[in-house]
DNA sequence: AATGAATGAGCATTCATTCAT
DNA sequence: CATGAATGAATGCTCATTCAT
């Protein structure tokens, strides 16, 4: 819960003057892994960028693997940070709901250090242990949403009967593919729009319905659905009656 | 739309009794692929477990991306089929919703072949054409799931104003989330409750709503939420009257 | 005992026309690594020395270390296969140390292919694996002069009571002296005398003497001992008698 | 003849106070470098253990390969002033020479250090420079060896048509195999027993022999050989007499 | 005297891909 | 139809060494 990303052993007795290198190193490294990924991404591009030669690099970092972590941990703690300081300011679980979600889009679509894709995609590392270290960031980064449907649970706000992670599932795996859409198929998402729609659906999805409405609704949509085959078979000419 | 996976240059021109060759090699490389992820598999592994040379393997397809892509498309194919044929066999929306839902999950997680990780983990890889022939492939294979949800909208068992793509990465985004828990951190989910439980709330938070339903249980939230959090300020013994 | 050496993975399936090139590579490789010594020898110039690219090279060896391997253990079969053909065509112990000793002393010196200081210097490699495959093959080159002692010893040419390895260490560690001792300062032995001499001493040193002689040997040593000494201290001008 | 090792450029002008760095780096060189060997030691671990800079050691030492020298440098000064001293107060020739063979067993394999390995290995360096920098080492240390034998030579106790070098090299050729085989094939020798078997063989090997004897000795061993190997022929059957 | 910081130069190894046979 | 053989091109990483401060 706490560390889970270890700190390169390289950097450990570093002084004050070489941290602002180090900065410097995870800017750049950012740009160059958000263009083409970590598999493209080489040493060489990076260092020449910022003019030091490769070993500058390594003595900063243990590796490349190292390097592109701690640009992944570094942009996930801004944002979690970020979160964790602005969603207690919102009142009521579903604004807060509503918070999370256009503030994860927002984030992710405005972010001009093109971390989206990278993230995105290094997310899902076929490295084991690169996957993994990841999922610990993601951990806290869900963690306000979580705290929130927790919450909403114990008040009754929110289904009791549904695992927190399959909630958070929802929420995130539903706009990471809006994400992924935009960005393979360019298809730019409306923020407000779907922020609102996904809020609406999801809370929706995650009120406890009265057993009276919920059949109800059932019943309705049952009808509403066996009429729409009737009419359907009648459309295809099937002579229903004779 | 259409052909979007282009069959490779070298395969145009060879005969039927190669057709097998090209099954066999599929059969391997899927294999192999599945077991490293693409990155980390070798042509070499590759045609050695079929007992042949490289060169063999190159004389049927491209390139090693090439192949990898057909692979992925082979087994897309395979299941688009077959969610193609059954799912008009189950009659109601709901049902269907279920149907798919269920059938992704036991799909990807019974698979012996490991295709679930390699095809979340190249569905987001950071080439770009690869990405776009992956994203075409899943079009293929969300279709009937477009189709159910876009009847259900003519039809009125599910709300109009949303458009169907987001509610394709609803259901298609959650599910992947809780795959791919499934592969880092090794929480099996129960396949049968999981499907349960989210087609539950996937339906519901599709469902029209009626005005007065939705504000009644809007209003019911907002009280429960102010409830709870005056509750808790008075828990924290401030004083709430003065 | 049998194949210390194991061949190379790669070279495990290679038909008879690459037969030949695994040879080219060990001759030009055996050039290089003489020349520079295993440290400062680059894969890079053995690829360039034979106009292929070092891909070639490694196609055909697991690495640097096994060609190096390879190319000493090619050198220690080749002078130990001939040692074993030409050994028992000596009749009598003491010619076939004698033959030993100068064969020994002629291949190192006269051979063209710089191995001399190859193999002195790496069967001191730091490397313990390194070191201990070419122990092995140091055990077989060294068989013979063990054949040779121990059925010298069973026959009452040579005593019994010196362990065979030590007399081994006397033989080969006095050669490897004189040797080195030409590799570094220039001296050249003269090959005839210097096998002649070291013959005569360690023959003389292996022989079985009997007590009485030994007895008058030592008698004699110490009484010419005690008479240099005392001419010395008289020579200083030290008052013996007081 | 004189000081063959060059003081580091370095060291040339520095001070007093200083010169406690500079036995404190070589301390911990020392120690480094048997661990590891030196192509293996890195100038970053002997700093680090010494809790400074590399820029520091460097300070102090022209290169790498020059404080790799000076602590063989040191630690050949050391046994050899010891040598210098102790040999001239045993008394005898033979005894002399057994302590001498002794002593150098005694202190490679208890020399707590790991020099042996060190000493061994790099004395065979395949850098020539380096190679006749130790030559001259040990030069120095088996100068007493030298003077024995010289001695002895002159008094009549060792026969005089053997060139000392070729003694020395058989003294300590045997050792280093003796020591060589200890290190790679944990073959411990017994220090008392070798270096009694060690010396006798040497010293008879270097005793004058008569004619008479040495004539008797050669005719007895022929007469020996010749029996057994008719006994052999015999033994296998073969029809001696018909 | 000490060192933080930077680096030039080097190097083994991998692998998809081609092509003559 | 198959392949043995060859390779171009790439790349992460190490380390002794220097120098301004």
């Amino acid at each position: 819960m706490s560390a889970p990303i270890k700190i390169s052993r390289k950097r450990e007795a570093l002084g004050v003057r070489s941290e602002r290198r180090v900065k410097e190193i995870l800017v750049v490294a950012r740009q160059v892994f958000s263009e083409h990924g970590y598999e493209k991404s080489t040493t060489l591009e990076i260092a020449r960028r910022m003019d030091v030669s490769e070993a500058t690099v390594f003595s900063y970092f243990d590796s490349k693997r190292d390097l592109c972590m701690q640009v992944i941990k570094v942009w996930y703690d801004e944002i979690s940070a970020e979160l964790e300081r602005e969603v207690p300011l919102v009142v009521g679980a579903r604004p807060q709901l509503h918070f999370i979600v256009r503030k994860h889009l927002v984030t992710l679509i405005h972010d001009g250090t093109g971390m989206c894709k990278l993230v995105l995609s290094e997310g899902r590392s076929a490295d084991d242990e690169f996957a993994g270290l990841i999922a610990d960031l993601k951990r806290r980064y869900t963690a306000p949403l979580r705290n929130v449907l927790s919450a909403a649970q114990r008040s009754g706000e929110v289904r009791p009967d549904i695992p927190l992670p399959l909630m958070r599932d929802m929420v995130y795996g539903a706009m990471e593919h809006v994400l992924w859409d935009w960005m393979v198929n360019r298809n730019k998402p409306d923020i407000d729009i779907t922020a609102a729609q996904l809020t609406d659906m999801l809370w929706t999805s995650f009120a406890p319905i009265s057993p009276e409405l919920r059949n109800l609704a059932q019943f309705r949509a049952e009808v509403a659905g066996a009429l729409r085959r009737l009419d359907s078979s009648a459309a295809q000419g099937m002579s229903v009656i004779g």
